[in-house]
RNA sequence: CGCGGGGUGGAGCAGUUGGCAGCUCGUCGGGCUCAUAACCCGAAGGUCGUAAGUUCGAGUCUUACCCCCGCAACCA
């Protein structure tokens, strides 16, 4: 059997801000499937990076007075740091800002041009003469027509009016105060209305293993009809242009981000001799591709990203299953950095072991609905489930009472047949990208181990029937050795220790023996008490 | 008629195609002492927001209504 070519995508995080929990709630799916399938043998390449070019960035740099550049720069490093410290498995996380990245990204665009997905557009668009540029609606300020007060040119903070385009013309700008002009733009649009047809057929025949905001949100969309979106932005930070008369402009965000997991691959199979991008990127390779984010990303992925795929003509393989999040709330609020509502990714990181909180973000993930996360819920779940249940499973067992090696004992008929059942069905529940309930019932066999090891009292049998003691002792370690495997995607910090405890190598999906005789040294507890003040 | 998500034992939630209402925590009782006072067993506790309908049968489908909460700023 040929190993299967599997492309994940985790969202290029946008490097103007800190990332909080319910980022990494949303990413982690990512990296939950990717150790999933390297531990089934798949031929997996798990890509990302800093979505860094754009508007925001470039206001905000402009206000700072310093180079856009700067600031997204810093933010990547925070990113890196930060995922790092997360234990995400990317094999590439790079920065749109990267040559490589722009170059390639400007030959699938230039491509799009010449087969006629791209055209030009003039149109009028508001205008500043004193600063020279055009003016998004949120650069323009006026007076409310409706309330009369005064507001930003997208809609109305009082009275949540959107100014109609004949009012902004009455607006000034927001930098200089002029009076704002109009004058006729060009701009570039990409014809998404020609992928109409292409892009429905192949949701309809990808989405059954979507999670339904997925399906929703995409059909929406589909269902009004897609249209026409610009892709030109009146910037200088950001993706040249390949197109004559368009020197002064760059590329919008979206196109040249959501195209990084493209240039990604290019970049990482240039390093390698036993594949190619197009393994991954093209149709008949036996690969599978998966994005995942949060559900505010859905529409990028699910539709433009293949529209620009499809435009290509070139055979490519377009996306195939969406893992979406919903939010994170913490406290039952939204978190806010202006509130001051919820903690930073890494604020986390320096309280709490990443093992523990990629454990209780995957178990009580914002898998089907918006879910909240509290102080207390995360640490009922660090000492109560991790540490009480499966810490301690592995503690009482391999670090039982002058115990010095793995005895030589029988296991357990009926426990093996449960650790290769589990196997089975948490591989099935992962495939089917339900992670909470895929956990549960590895915690299931962590809680069998606690329950065979009480049922066969190996404190009594040591002194009264060693042979008893012996398999009891061998049939728990290997449910622990197991579950080294069966974790591994979840908490890889605690599985590795398990692994040199137990001299196993390579951790991989399906039944692992333990050699009896193996002497036990410097266990140590897994994980530390969380103390409750 | 702006869009969307919810209302299930004390708390937080799960309930995929309708078929005896589950999980975690908490509470109460019991067992055990290998283990980081961790582990195991048992019990109490719910008319599944309201009303009507479809059905042999509805938390699960339909309709109406009540209540809570997000979004409606390029803030996952």
């Amino acid at each position: 059997m040929s190993r299967k070519n599997i492309l994940i995508g985790g969202a290029w995080p946008y490097a103007n801000s800190s990332l909080h929990l319910g980022h990494i709630a949303g990413l982690i799916s990512g990296d939950f499937l990717a150790r999933y399938y390297r531990l089934k043998g798949e031929n997996v390449l798990y890509v990302s990076g800093s979505d860094c070019h754009g508007t925001p960035i470039t206001e905000r740099a402009r206000k700072e007075k310093i180079s856009p550049k700067e600031i997204a720069s810093k933010y990547d490093e925070e990113f890196n740091k930060m995922f790092n410290g997360y234990q995400f498995s990317y094999d590439l996380y790079s920065r749109t800002f990267d040559e490589y990245h722009k170059e390639k990204v400007k030959i699938l665009f230039k491509k799009l041009y010449d087969n006629g997905y791209i055209y030009e557009k003039i149109e009028p668009q508001t205008y500043c003469e004193t600063c020279g540029k055009f003016l998004s609606d949120r650069e323009i300020v006026l007076t409310c027509p409706e309330c009369g007060a005064e507001t930003k040119g997208d809609q109305c903070d009082n009275c949540l009016h959107v100014p109609t385009n004949e009012e902004l013309k009455t607006g000034n700008c927001i930098e200089c105060g002029s009076k704002v002009s109009e004058r006729n733009n060009k701009v570039l649009y990409l014809a998404l209305s020609k992928f109409q047809k292409q892009i429905e057929e192949h949701t309809e025949k990808v989405k059954s293993e979507w999670r339904i905001n997925a399906q929703n949100e995409t059909l929406k969309y589909l269902k009004q009809g897609l249209m026409d979106r610009a892709v030109t932005r009146d910037l200088n930070w950001g993706v040249d242009i390949p197109i004559p008369g368009y020197e002064d402009k760059r590329m919008y965000v979206w196109i040249d981000a959501v195209l990084g997991y493209l240039t990604d691959t290019m970049k990482l199979c240039e390093n390698r001799t036993d594949c190619t991008w197009e393994d991954f990127w093209k149709e008949g390779h036996n690969n599978k591709i998966y994005m995942c984010h949060g559900k505010d990303n859905i529409m990028f992925h699910s539709i433009i990203l293949n529209a620009l795929l499809l435009g290509q003509e070139e055979n490519y393989h377009l996306v195939d299953t969406i893992v979406s999040a919903e939010y994170l709330n913490f406290n039952d609020q939204k978190f806010s950095k202006s509130k001051g509502i919820g903690m930073t990714a890494l604020e986390a990181l320096d309280m709490y072991d990443s093992d523990s909180l990629r454990y209780h973000l995957l178990a009580n993930g914002p898998e089907k609905k918006d879910t909240n996360f509290t102080i207390e819920d995360f640490e009922n779940t660090h000492n109560g489930e991790i540490l009480n249940k499966f810490g301690n499973l592995v503690n009482r067992t391999l670090r039982f009472k002058e115990l010095e090696e793995i005895p030589n004992g029988k296991l357990d008929e009926e426990i093996k047949t449960n650790i290769e059942e589990t196997y089975k069905v948490v591989g099935e529940l992962i495939e089917k990208l339900e992670f909470r309930e895929a956990i549960k019932n590895v915690m299931d066999l962590v809680e069998l181990g606690n329950k065979f090891y009480d049922e066969n009292k190996p404190w009594i049998a040591r002194k009264e029937n060693i042979d008893s003691f012996n398999n009891t002792i061998y049939t728990c370690s290997t449910i622990i050795a197991n579950l080294a495997n069966l974790f591994e995607p979840v908490m890889p910090t605690a599985c590795q220790k398990i692994r040199n405890y137990l001299d196993l190598k390579e951790p991989k999906w399906e039944f692992t023996e333990v050699s009896s005789g193996l002497k036990l040294e410097n266990v140590e507890p897994l994980f530390n008490r969380i103390s409750k003040k």
